[in-house]
Formats: structure tokens, sequence, C-alpha cells
DNA sequence: GGCAAATGTGCAATCGTTTGCACATTTGTT
DNA sequence: AACAAATGTGCAAACGATTGCACATTTGCC
């Protein structure tokens, strides 16, 4: 009768007329072989028809197992991040394990708050995607022994697993699509060089031209503070008015882009007569845009679904080596990039 | 030493000299007033010096309360709900509730297994995105006494919360343009009619015509199975070529609308100037569509901020009435709609 | 100064499961 | 047939926090 009603181990014991010990092992899959299957049988009807749910409060109180993890992204609004939450709720999918969600808005006290609170919260382990190049979180979960799993971003620690996209693939896959369509000249416009994606992008960016027999001209890489549009117009608006020449512009992600196309526009050019451009994560709508946009398309879903294996994976064998994993990426040929115009 | 080196009341206890009891009593802020200030600042100080953190479990088993909350929407993929997502996390706040996330992809048997799991995780309460008008999930958890708010649709039961947006409102809102325009002759892509939102806009729809003094033809009204791109673009292929005189579409959701925006092209017209098109929810980047979509934009980061504290209020003060809340959404001029072309 | 009331703290039971240990009972071995 | 080993189930003690009750001690009052 307590418990809202709910049903305890206990009656179904009293249903049964065995012990709630016996209880226990028959719906624990591990023990139930211990029991005479008739028993067992009698107690998994007695189960069923009274709508027996263990208490997972309870469990967890004996077991030290929550079966819940933390899951921590800048902003659930950022399109980057649903298929990657999406990703993870299907790769815990009947592990068991259950997801509690946290927005940072890449604010480093927040990031603390939240993982703060997901601690006393005993998750048996942690996805972040807020993690920066060198970040004291990522350390201190390590130090602690709590099962971690980077997505997206990836940091500088020894013995972190993570899940990224394969960016220099990617970077690579832009220059040699934009090369093979006649463009020399390249621009970048990078993303923070904190986080690994700018960095990795930027680094992936000067090799690949070089790589290519092409001139990496380091003062056609623009920088910028943040994935953002705004970011992506000044810095666009910085090279183009800058007076080198370039046919092409590579940006670090898709908003970069539209803030690129937004520069190209205010300059009187077009795109891509003037300026071929291309983007970065394949966002929702990209190809919608006028010209839809040439962009290299990031495995969110998969991101995520790796990232979530990993991690039961990581918190059911113990001992299990910490790994870096990078997925490949694709990519997507649009209209936002045409031969070089003579 | 035990909990992966987690502290417990009893150590906090033992380092100030007094009872597990008086430590707990110092730490739940309702019962500090009864101890000694001296011992209270003893104790917090000591609490603060080891790291203290209440195990969630064990309070959770003894209070019958875990200060989680199941939040299950269809997918979080579908950009309509990030921000409400967003809005919950927010609206639920300092108030010490944290959320857990299933999607359902609105398969029946999915959120029921959910909403079981949730429960089996004895969550306070819930929050539903997923309601049909007859929900029998809705039913049981009012039943059981589960402490529920729907939001975004609801269900037709007594004694429900529900925060919602004013679909009416909405519609009319788009009516009114469209006829401000010249346009006399509309017709409506409806959604499904077993939601809450495809009946609401549905019938607005033809209320609002009849109080424009408009001629409401149930002929103009076309039926969709689902709130997606491909049935908007069935839904209008039927209409254009179904003989009847119309200038403007008003559809009941964005991807509606675009589909219309592609059954459009494919019978050799343009949008607006054949035809004028009315979108709902003011997705992420149907501002950049050509042309951009003149929408109704719905406050979704309000609806799931009410949504929470809403829930918080229910779970906190155990006979608050239960309410049905419309917020109000917004008309969006954009460039899809246009005088009436003569 | 003596008694009643108020105040502050400790005691111990409890929440629902899990699990090491003990004890019957059955099975196998010689 | 006697003893050892294997098998199946029950017992009871945890896990860590909360809280009704009881008991000291202090305070207030006449």
């Amino acid at each position: 009768m307590s418990n809202r009603g709910r049903i305890t181990i206990r009656e179904v014991a009293e249903k049964v007329g065995v012990h709630p010990s016996t209880v226990s092992r028959v719906l624990n899959p591990a023990t139930r072989g211990r029991i005479t299957p008739e028993i067992v049988a009698k107690v998994t009807d007695a189960a069923n028809e009274l709508g027996y749910q263990p208490n997972q409060a309870a469990r967890g109180l004996r077991t030290r197992r929550t079966n819940t993890i933390g899951v921590l992204i800048p902003d659930i609004t950022n399109p980057l991040f649903p298929p990657i939450i999406r990703g993870i709720e299907d790769g815990l999918g009947t592990s068991g394990y259950t997801a509690i969600l946290g927005n940072s808005d890449n604010i480093a006290a927040r990031e603390t708050d939240a993982v703060a609170n997901m601690r006393a919260r005993q998750i048996d382990g942690l996805i972040l995607a807020t993690a920066r190049r060198d970040d004291p979180l990522v350390a201190e979960c390590l130090k602690d022994g709590l099962p971690l799993v980077l997505v997206n971003r990836t940091a500088e620690a020894d013995g972190v697993s993570s899940i990224v996209n394969d960016d220099v693939l990617g970077i690579s896959l832009a220059v040699r699509h934009l090369n093979s369509l006649g463009h020399t000249k390249l621009a970048h416009i990078a993303g923070p060089r904190a986080l690994s994606t700018g960095e990795a992008r930027r680094r992936g960016f000067l090799s690949v031209m070089a790589a290519e027999g092409l001139a990496a001209d380091e003062n056609l890489v623009a920088e910028t503070r943040a994935f953002s549009e705004d970011e992506g117009l000044r810095a666009a608006a910085k090279l183009i008015s800058g007076g080198k020449d370039f046919t092409a512009i590579v940006a670090a992600n898709d908003l970069l882009a539209l803030g690129a196309y937004e520069a190209i526009g205010d300059a009187g050019l077009s795109c891509p007569i003037d300026l071929s451009v291309t983007g970065f994560n394949d966002m929702p709508f990209v190809d919608r845009l006028t010209p839809p946009l040439t962009t290299i398309r990031i495995p969110h879903y998969e991101l995520g679904r790796e990232a979530a294996r990993r991690l039961v994976e990581l918190i059911e064998t113990p001992n299990s080596p910490a790994r870096a994993t990078a997925l490949r990426p694709e990519l997507i040929i649009r209209g936002s990039t045409a031969t070089v115009n003579p």
C-alpha cells in the first residue's frame, strides 16, 4: 500500500510463499540459474501479475550502482546536439541505463555545478560534449575514476576515451573537392583554438594544403572566438577586405559558413560565382539555403551511439583501456561550390 | 573509503562529535533551526571540508522522493523539442529537480515502456509532450496520482494540467493576415486529428473563417496523417489538382508548409506570386528558405519553462488544482505571403 | 527555589534490495 | 550403507539517510 501503491519484492515473495531473497535471485538473470525452474516460473508469474517494478533507489543504495549516466552538453538548442543525444539514448538501448541531461552554455562554472549535481546523484558514468582541450573537469573525473567518455570534442589528457569526428579527413575532403574544381587559393575560417574541433580543423587545413602542394598562406586563416554566424561574418569580411587573393573559403563550421554567405553578399559578390564556400557539420536545413551549402557531414548520431556503448563498456568491464576513436565524415556536394571563375 | 571514496553523514558526524541525525538536521534547511547555531556552524564547516555530498539513493529510499522528473517527447531531433527541453531545464532551475529524458518516436508501446521505466526509477512527476487527445497513458498517470503536466499537446481528460500554445489564436492571426492582403479563398492543410494541435488548428481555421465572414469550404481542408513534409506535399498537391479555387494555404505546421512549397513548384506555380503560404511553429531556418516562411511563432521555450514550474508546484503542494494554460503565439510576417494576385 | 514548559540532541527503526553465510536436503561415490 | 559433495533456499546484515519518539538539559514563571 505504501510507495504509491507500488509492489515490493516482499509482496511478491509472500504471494508465492518464498523468501524475498529468492525473488531477488529469480529476478536477477545472473543468479536465476541457482533457483529451481518451477519456483522461477511461479515467481516470474507472480511478479508480472502484480506488476512488480524493482525500486531503483533501494537497488542503487545496496549495489552502489544507479544505472544512470550523466550527459553534459553546451546547449540542446544547438542543432548539433540533438542527434548526439538521440544516439546516446539509442546506444544505451536495452542496457538498462538512463541518461540525465545538463546544459552548460559553455560556461565553466555551470559545467562544474552540473557535474557535481550529477555525481551527487551517484551516476555510474559521464559523457561530456563540453570538453576544452585543456579541461580541469576532465582531469578531475579521470582522477576520481569516474567512467568518462568525451564526445564530439576531445581533450588533451592521458587515458581519456573519446569519440570524435575525423576532422583532418573532413577538411581534406573539402580542400580536395575545391582543388578538383580548380581552386588553388583557399582561405580558412577557423574555429576557437581552445576547442579540439577548432584546432584540429585549423591544423588539418594547413597540413592538407601542404600535402596537396598548395600554398597555405597563414594570412588566409581567419580566427574566430566562437562557432557563430556573427563571428563567421566578421572573419569573412576581414578576409575579403584583406586584399589577399583567394577563390574559396573553407569554413570550420556551418554557422561560420552562413556568416561568410552574408559577408559575401555585403561585399556585392556572389556565391558560388565569385567565391565558393564549404561548411562543416551538415546542420538541418543547410540544404535549403541559397545556395545549398556544400559541407562535411559529421555522423553525429553515430558519435552519440558509440559514446554510449563505450561508456557502458567502461562501466561494466572495469579495466578496459581508454581509446580515442575518430569516425569518418562524408563530403556533401551542393550548390555553394563551383568551378573556379577565371 | 567505501562509495568510491565518498563521505557519508556518519563521517561528518564523527568528525564533529555529534550524532548522524544531528548532521542530517543541520543539512536540511527545514530542520536546521532546531539545532544550536554553534553546532550548525561546526557541522557545515566539517561537511564542506570533507566535501560531503548526500547520497540521493539513500535519501530517495527513505523519503520516497527522488527529486527527479521524467520528460517524454516524441523525438529530440525534431527541432520543435529542443527549446521545450531547454525551457524545462531552466524552469526546474534551482528547485533541485533533475530531468530524465525519453524519446517515443510517437510509438505507443515505446511510450508505455518509457513511462514504466521512469516510474521504476521513482520519478516524482512527469512531463509528457506525446499526448494524444485520447491517451490511456495520461489516464493511468492521473489515476495513480502521479503529478503530470502535458506540454505542447494536450489530452481530453479531466483534471489534467497542460501548457499549450493558443492554436486558435495562432490560426486566427494567419487567417486575418491573409485576409488583410486581400485573400478570401483560403485552403488549410490540417494536421492529424488524433493530436490536439491538429484538431485545434483545424477547428480554429473553420471557426475563424466563419467569424471573418469568409466561406469556409470543407473541400479546401486537406487531411494529413502526420506533421511531415511528405504529407504536406501530398495534401497540397491534392488541393492544387482539386480544381477548387483558392489563393492561399494555411498549413497547420511548418513542415507541412515546406511540402506545400514543393507541390507549388511541382505544379509550375510560384509562392507567393500565385499562392501565399503560412506555416506554424517558426522552426529554425525557415527564415532562410526561398521564400522566407510567414509563420506563427510558438513560445516553445516558455511552454517548457511553465510546464516545469507547474509540475514542481503540483509535486510540492499536493492539492493544487489542475489548470490548462494556453500561451500566446505571434505572427511572423516574411516572404511567403503577398497581396492577392488579381 | 521548585515545577512546568520549551529546547536541543540522541536513539533506533525504517525505506526495498542484494548477497555472504549457514543450513537442509538431495545426489553421487565407494 | 555411510559419508562427502553439490544443490537450493532462508536468514540477516548491510547500503546511507531521515524522522518519530524519548530523554536530558535549560529556561521561564510565580
